[in-house]
DNA sequence: ATGACTGCAAAGCCTTTGCACGCAA
DNA sequence: TTGCGTGCAAAGGCTTTGCAGTCAT
């Protein structure tokens, strides 16, 4: 089994909608207000990865802006999304395929969850309320001071089982 | 940030236990039921791999039985690890470190779930019968057939904080 | 004897880093 | 002008693969 993502797009977005112009905002004046200076290439990534309000990789935004003909090198989307993560503007999500993907912090603090389909590498998100007050009593009782949590399901989706 | 890891062994499995033999017979019935032939460096990745009860990745797998004076190839460590991953006899965990961990999966079906430090990568092991009975609700409701989940709690140890 | 398994080395892939150039302030 | 930011290319690190030799059956 090969685990590592093949050349093309990930399947974990395929398409790239509307850009969240809210988020970009956000994300651009947190970005000033921590020192950082102002580029066109760190507002394309913003811009890219504001398409996306579920898990998306590095080389999927770096394909992405190539394709709208505003390309970004590689080095420096890892570099913006580094920064984007350090600010807390996005969080890296680990779905076990073998490459680090990245979500958009919504400022509201709402989140998702992913589940992943073991044979054709679909990725849902859900949410459960229940389930992230369990989850929220389990950081608390913990004695690390737990700041975010991850949790994947693994199974077969409808069109694979 | 840097969230690959180094050259030493990682945190995930600083010290190396006692052999789970009992862990050990099962997995080694299962290879045979399975068709497989007998060897050597298979049994020796099965007995280092009971040693554990938390994530171990290939390569600390590798440097423990170098120094065991009982050496595999790291090639086929890798082997080993996905043929128990595929027999359903180890689980692939991905505590976000970028590299791929592997823990014993056992027959009675307890499992737990995974706090990492995101200051030194200290990873400690939990359990929550309230949380399992959460996910495993929410496993039910979801329209795919989930045979698996997996929980990251993110933030700073007690060390760290 | 036949096919499976191992070890070694090379290749692949994602990610990071070094460095020279360009741009913001 | 100063130094941050970018692009390019090279290096790093983990994982996989090809192949020849060895071992189980």
């Amino acid at each position: 089994m090969s685990w590592l993502a093949d050349q093309g797009p990930s399947t974990i977005s395929p398409i790239a909608a509307k850009v969240n112009r809210e988020w970009v905002e956000h994300a651009l004046s947190t970005i000033k207000a921590a020192g950082y200076q102002k580029s066109d290439a760190r507002r394309e990534v913003v811009e890219a990865f504001a398409r996306h309000d579920c898990a998306v990789t590095a080389l999927d935004l770096e394909r992405e802006m190539r394709a709208r003909k505003s390309p970004v090198a590689r080095a420096t989307v890892y570099r913006v999304l580094e920064q984007l993560a350090e600010l807390e503007l996005a969080h890296r999500v680990d779905v076990g395929l073998g490459l680090a993907s990245f979500e958009p912090v919504m400022p509201s603090g709402e989140h998702h969850h992913h589940i992943v389909c073991r044979s054709c590498g679909r990725i849902d998100p859900f949410e459960d309320p229940g389930l992230e007050r369990a989850v929220t009593r389990v950081s608390a009782e913990s004695r690390f001071a737990i700041s975010d949590h991850e949790i994947i399901l693994r199974g077969l989706c409808p069109r694979c089982s």
